[in-house]
DNA sequence: TAGATACTTCAACGAACGTTGAAGATATGT
DNA sequence: ACATATCTTCAACGTTCGTTGAAGTATCTA
């Protein structure tokens, strides 16, 4: 069978995001990532250009498998409710199954992105622009939804609801090891399952508490 | 009167919290900070001892302020329930209000704080030592008080909660601008009558869900 | 196989970084 | 006013940073 060895590309996508994931944009070098790599410190411009055209790279890699299989998910609860407007439950469980699907099945890369994801989420340098490009398209579509499915809610309460749901689920994406701590190692806050068992049901019903405030 | 001049230290205090907000710890230099505030470079080492000690004295200042306000409501709520258990809703008050207040009603250094806080809690650099230095003793108890308020709920659902909690609160305080995008200016991130009216709803009724799970 | 294209290595650039110590200025206490 | 402690200034240290261009090697095309 034809090799797959990875490309230098990869490889610096791979350690970069891995870095990145770590110290943040500002606190790794290109020289740190291109030693973890095994490449030579020039090929990150000759690949990429730059260290910001790598960190963008590095986001949008993951970002756009991401979206597809939202998508793809909030299609497919639509279709099985139609021709009602899918539930709350359902529209939430399309936008975090994808990322608890990808923690717990795929390549241990993914816990690297989403740590990354949710520092830059929270990150005024780079929350705004980074964040609206790779996700705004699909992030309306999930807004869209859920204000369907919620028809007596205020617009406004969606879009805070949104953000409250989205900050819940990336700190639990942060891998900071602070859950671990606070509950003297009862939770875990690399517990996949656990997440998935709480997430749905807290972000569900707080958006319903907004929806009838 | 006395003259209210601030002090070198206080400039410096002031300066570090505004620009780490902005660009984090590594993307902000000693240079810029002490550019910012008017003094000269060394002074950061004479008062402080280096760049890390004053990132953390940033971080404890108005920590030590805000736990203290917060445990005073904590008990407040406590005492006007009492002999019953403080209600959720009570205690999830008494964990947002005091941040809230101070946004709406003091200087504008506490925006900076909070944004900064933000990005500290979801870093894995940061969001275990530092927040616990600070903070783990308060929210220990605000855990305790929310289990009593949710006795049907077990401890694991409500350390999940605690951490779905603070996660929709400090994105909402990250000052990303990402809300105000998202919603075409129909809802303002920097809003705090809104954020009030909506994040203990929400995270309360979210709280619930999680305890008849 | 010859030539062109794609990729990699190497050495170095100027700029910015955190930190330091000695000298100078200011405030304090008697 | 003088001695002392506190604070500030200044110039420089050695590192590390992102980026670059020229030279070398591998890969592909005809």
């Amino acid at each position: 069978m034809a090799r797959p060895r990875r490309t230098t590309k990869e490889k610096l996508l791979d350690a970069a995001e891995k870095l990145f994931a770590r110290k943040g944009y500002h606190g790794t070098s290109l020289r740190t990532i291109t030693r973890a790599a095994g490449v030579d410190l020039a090929l990150v411009n000759y690949h990429f250009g730059g260290k910001q055209p790598l960190f963008e790279a590095v986001l949008e890699r993951r970002g756009a498998l991401l979206n597809e299989e939202r998508l793809r998910r909030l299609a497919e609860v639509r279709r099985a409710a139609a021709p009602a407007p899918a539930s709350t439950e359902a529209v939430v469980g399309a936008f975090f199954d994808p990322i608890l699907d990808f923690l717990e099945h795929a390549d241990r890369g993914w816990h690297s992105y989403f740590s990354l994801l949710a520092e830059v989420n929270n990150s005024p340098e780079w929350g705004k622009r980074m964040m609206g490009k790779t996700f705004n398209a699909t992030v309306k579509q999930f807004i869209e939804a859920l204000m369907q499915s919620l028809p007596q809610a205020a617009p406004q309460d969606v879009y805070w609801g949104y953000n409250f749901l989205t900050g819940a689920l990336t700190l639990s994406l942060a891998e900071t090891g602070r859950l671990d701590v606070l509950s003297a190692g009862l939770c875990r806050s690399a517990d996949v399952a656990a997440l998935r068992a709480r997430l749905g049901p807290f972000v569900a019903a707080g958006l319903r508490g907004l929806a009838r405030r």
